[in-house]
RNA sequence: GCGGGAGUAGCUCACCUGGUAGAGCGACAGCUUCCCAAGCUGUAGGUAGCGGGUUCGAGUCCCGUCUCCCGCUCCA
């Protein structure tokens, strides 16, 4: 990461807190590692921005429903989804060459070098060593074989530690009655066990696609880049259902689709790429990121995976229950292929925030320099839509402030604020990304208008407050 | 997890070779001002990350610990 770049990233997490948009959770406990809290404005533009994906995927697609499954789901969801033989493999690390194996990998690496009986014997104890989750046990395996790392060549080992990325704690209050289950580690899952119900009660016909909102939670190894991976995340997740063998036209319809969402947030071409995986993940057949230059380099916000029929295959199979779509037009059952399209709130959230924030120089008409911190957010996803200022707080003007206050609130989010000079006022919500800022002055009194000020052009006009609902309306959904 | 750096008021920082903490900005209250921060007055806010040690005395020296940042590592 360049220099500049890891300025202008950190002066974007220090006016993230600033400004209440993002807290380090419990911060006065010294926090708690990858875990931030959104504050009053940050709240409102992630709520924002996960309106304004709900709205697009649902109420704008007639053949999309969502749901809100819960986080805590049945333990075998996730033997079936793959999450707990993959999720949960005990590690060990060479302290000389900080290389990190997979056990498993390593004394299966170190076998192959054996005649085939040593080998059987050291693999066979492996087994029931893990089976047991003996890893102290593991760990004498390997001390007593000196298997040694291929890149220092020493057995210089830690201890053999498990890293379950699924976090896990009990239903039921009885402790010894209680079973593990764990927080889900993707929202996908949700969706998938109610395929079926969904399908029955909305109605719902192949293709047809399931939208949610909703926290994951995974024990990253290592989360950093502030709210960029945190272990507590939000997603925004759709996995639209397909008749087997048009998978391949729906991959590209959402591709093509979930692109347009992003750039119509204003965000410039460049500024995107995409990233195909050469290997997808064993369930999928086609998959491609989505990435955005990040201050710290062209990072994933969102997946698009083919991911065949694997998970209402699997499901079908744990659970015993037909996880089949009758098709009239071509008379048959199957089990639909899935495309998901995957989106990281926060991530989003981030990006936002990033595209938007902007530290501006210039030089006034007299001279002196000037300069201004400001957020040019989409308005559509602004905290705040309209601040209402007095240009003066005397001579009747907070009255006809807050008379405009009262009229235009439950249309949109707005702000009144009559302390300090204008100009100071102005640069407050500059920073907290506000797109317009009506003052009211003596000439209101007069001829019952406003002026309406632009964030980015810091240009003003005269409008009449009679007509200022609909132009506020017309311009955040202009954009 | 490993290596390096940093932790003093909300923010940016000062306190030189140890003698019981200051400034600017910000916030709040008020004054002034008819349009883009840095006019005026006042107020609040810090047991110097935390714990221990050395010392008559530590923000300042030593040790430990926590957190954050950078690099590596890890990552469906």
């Amino acid at each position: 990461m360049a220099s500049n770049d890891n300025n202008r990233f950190q002066a974007i997490i220090a006016h993230a807190k600033e400004y209440g948009f993002v807290f380090p959770s419990s911060e006065i406990y010294d926090g708690l590692s990858a875990v931030y809290d959104y504050g009053p404005w940050g709240s409102e533009l992630k709520k924002n921005i996960r309106d304004y994906w709900w709205k697009n995927m649902t109420q704008m697609h007639e053949n999309i429903v969502g749901i809100d499954a819960a986080i805590f789901m049945h333990p075998t969801t996730w033997k079936a989804s793959g999450h707990v033989d993959n999720f949960s493999d005990p590690m060990i690390d060479n302290k000389d060459s900080k290389k990190r194996y997979r056990v498993d990998h390593l004394v299966e690496a170190y076998a192959e070098t054996l005649p085939k009986e040593k080998a059987d014997e050291i693999l066979s104890n492996l087994e029931k060593l893990l089976a047991n989750e003996d890893f102290a046990g593991v760990k004498k395996l390997i001390d007593d074989n000196k298997i040694k790392c291929s890149v220092s060549g020493t057995a210089n080992w830690t201890d053999v530690r498990q890293f379950n990325l699924m976090f896990s704690t009990q239903l039921g209050s009885v402790a010894g009655e209680a079973d593990t289950i764990y927080l889900r580690p993707e929202t996908a899952q949700g969706i998938f066990v109610n395929f079926l119900n969904v399908q029955k009660t909305a109605r719902m016909k192949v293709p047809f696609g399931i939208a949610q909102v909703g926290k994951a939670f995974r024990n990253e190894i290592v989360a950093r880049q502030f709210i960029f991976r945190m272990r507590e995340f939000e997603q925004m997740e759709m996995q639209f259902f397909v008749r087997p063998g048009t998978q391949k036209e729906w991959y590209e319809y959402w591709r093509e689709e979930r692109m347009k969402w992003h750039l119509s947030f204003g965000t410039p071409k460049e500024k995107y790429q995409w990233h195909v995986h050469a290997k997808p993940a064993f369930y999928a057949d086609n998959a491609v990121d989505i990435e955005y230059e990040f201050p710290f380099g062209f990072k994933e916000i969102e997946g698009i995976h083919s991911r065949t029929d694997y998970d209402l295959s699997q499901h079908q199979k744990f659970s015993g229950k037909k996880m089949q779509y009758f098709d009239n037009e071509i008379n048959q059952n199957y089990v639909p292929y899935v495309i998901e399209t995957s989106i990281g709130l926060d991530r989003m959230f981030l990006l936002v925030l990033s595209q938007a924030y902007a530290e501006e120089k210039w030089t006034k008409e007299d001279g002196t320099e000037d300069s201004r911190t400001v957020l040019r957010l989409p308005a559509k996803v602004a905290p705040i839509k309209l601040a209402i200022l007095p240009l003066l707080k005397k001579d009747g003007l907070p009255e006809i402030g807050r008379e405009i206050m009262k009229d235009c609130r439950d249309e949109f989010y707005c702000f009144y604020e009559e302390k300090d000079a204008i100009g100071k006022r102005y640069r407050r919500m500059d920073a907290i990304g506000t797109p317009f800022c009506i003052t009211v002055d003596h000439q209101t009194k007069e001829d019952q208008t406003v002026t309406i000020r632009d964030r980015d052009s810091m240009k003003q006009e005269r409008i009449p407050i009679a007509k200022l609902k609909e132009i506020v309306k017309a311009k955040i959904k202009g954009e």
